[in-house]
DNA sequence: AGTATAAGTAAGTATTCGCTTGCAAAGATA
DNA sequence: TATCTTTGCAAGCGAATACTTACTTATACT
């Protein structure tokens, strides 16, 4: 009984086995995130797994390189760009929410193993992941504040800190009703009550 | 080599079980979570454990019952106060992150194994206790706008989202950077930040 | 005193876990 | 064609897992 795969480059490989960990996470908990569930997941033996990542929790920190260059990259550009902080701000928060319910909520994901591993390199990765959206977040407020488009306001942390709670909370959510997020967009809602909190001053932007 | 610990009545040594799970799950992580690891904690054998629970899943939905009476129920009487809403809201707020404090955000903790679990029974519990909090905290937000304490706002259960968002963005980063939140006390800082929200039109309260 | 019940133990069980090893062979390069 | 690197597999490792079983004994009650 042969049953090797056609062979592939590593490349591809990774690729695969990053998608079907995150499947199995979503869809079947993070128990069942097994390295032989996952192998036959991606269709090959549990010892090519090993072959292309070094450990388990390898698989999962290469996951979170890639959040980093798919949301939080995307995300300081969008902080970064010459537009009106109102248009920034909707771009920013509609991409943000975007991506995670493309990704059924992959930072809480990658929370829940950081959280049930205790592993510090997780947990210092995320950190600096949630940090990086603050800031970022801080730099479009600033600026509105700055061009008077926005009121001179409470603390910048508070704030962000607060923003930060939407995203999150949606993940949650999403874990606990899945049903609930298939068609709803949050972006526009979500989008006035951070308006009403930064008390524009101008009626603008949709 | 007798090892027997006294004896103790079951109540207690329920108590002792679920007070060490919790330690457990926010000191060592999810995962050292064993019922051999858990035993040692309290000083019995690992039999025992099963003596006063049925199974794992048994301590933490017996938890989860804790959750519900030490906090949502005493959320639940603050919002059926008949004290001004103003008062009720920072009662609410205080009482809610005061005591995620100092149990180590433990609706996060649960959230973690439930999901790792995918524990339907859990993941429906927690689903209940989220929705709770914000039925009743959008009671006080509703009395408020009826005696024209805070202006007629946007949907009301955009505003109890984003208030969920306070608990449990502060237990997450209560996981990820422990040493922040040792002293320093939320929720004057947040309370400001949703009275901007509500657009309160009285001044009050510190 | 006698007895029922509740609380304790040690030593298992079968199963699963992440990971390693030794070897085969496909595919690229020379 | 010859060689070298990469990709693949089957088999097996020791350790850990949740839970069970068979048995003891402290404690409370009649």
């Amino acid at each position: 009984m042969k049953t090797t795969t056609k062979r592939a480059p590593g490349s591809i490989r990774r690729k695969q086995i990053k998608r079907a960990t995150l499947e199995i996470i979503s869809v079947e908990g993070l128990k069942r995130l097994s390295t032989k569930n996952l192998a036959q997941h991606v269709n090959l033996s549990e010892g090519t797994i090993f072959r292309h990542f070094h450990s388990k929790e390898d698989i999962l920190l290469s996951i979170m390189e890639d959040v980093r260059k798919e949301l939080n990259q995307p995300l300081h550009e969008i902080a970064m760009k010459t537009a009106a902080p109102e248009v920034r701000l909707k771009e920013f928060m509609c991409f943000h929410l975007d991506y995670l319910k493309r990704n059924n909520g992959v930072t809480i994901l990658l929370f829940t193993d950081a959280a049930y591993q205790n592993s510090a390199p997780m947990l210092k990765e995320l950190h600096d992941l949630f940090r990086q959206v603050k800031q970022d977040f801080e730099i479009i407020i600033r600026d509105g504040i700055a061009t008077g488009v926005w009121q001179q306001g409470f603390a910048l942390d508070a704030i962000s800190f607060l923003y930060l709670g939407i995203p999150i909370t949606m993940s949650i959510e999403m874990k606990l009703i899945p049903e609930l997020f298939a068609e709803h967009d949050f972006c526009p809602q979500m989008l006035r009550l951070v308006y009403r909190l930064l008390g524009t001053t101008k009626q603008k932007v949709s």
